[in-house]
DNA sequence: TCTTTGACGTACA
DNA sequence: GTGTACGCCAAAG
């Protein structure tokens, strides 16, 4: 290990939160950060446009939006319908770019603390 | 070192 | 409900 190896930063704490999700199910950015502590929605949406320098581990951004369940982040991926493709493929249903049942396939960081390791 | 940007969120008019 | 402004804090140029 290089010493120059630093800590868990900023965004990795993002993405192990975001792996988190289960399939099928959404966050939002405000979520995160909150439970993290971060304090602000900007450094997830930032730290998941980073998540792809780390392909090697897939990282489901796709399962995170906005606060209003909206697909913000659609346009950053690969290909712009990728992102509802995929939660659509995943049983999300998505209509007009939002996330349909929001409110009922949301799910909360918290509940990641409910998994023992 | 300073400035600008950013996959957001809240507050206010 | 819509539009504008600000805050959040880290990274890149």
């Amino acid at each position: 290990m290089s010493a120059s190896e630093k800590l868990p930063t900023y965004y990795e704490l993002v993405y192990e939160v975001t792996r988190q999700i289960p399939l099928g199910k959404v966050t939002t950015y405000g979520a995160i950060a909150d439970f993290l502590a971060l304090g602000s929605a900007r450094m997830v949406g930032w730290a998941l446009n980073r998540s792809f320098r780390h392909t090697e581990n897939p990282i489901p951004a796709h399962r995170v939006v906005n606060r209003k369940g909206e697909l913000s982040g659609r346009l950053h991926f690969p290909h712009p319908n990728q992102m509802e493709n995929m939660l659509t493929q995943e049983g999300v249903e998505i209509e007009n770019n939002k996330v349909v049942h929001f409110e009922k396939l949301f799910w909360h960081p918290e509940e990641k603390l409910t998994n023992p390791s």
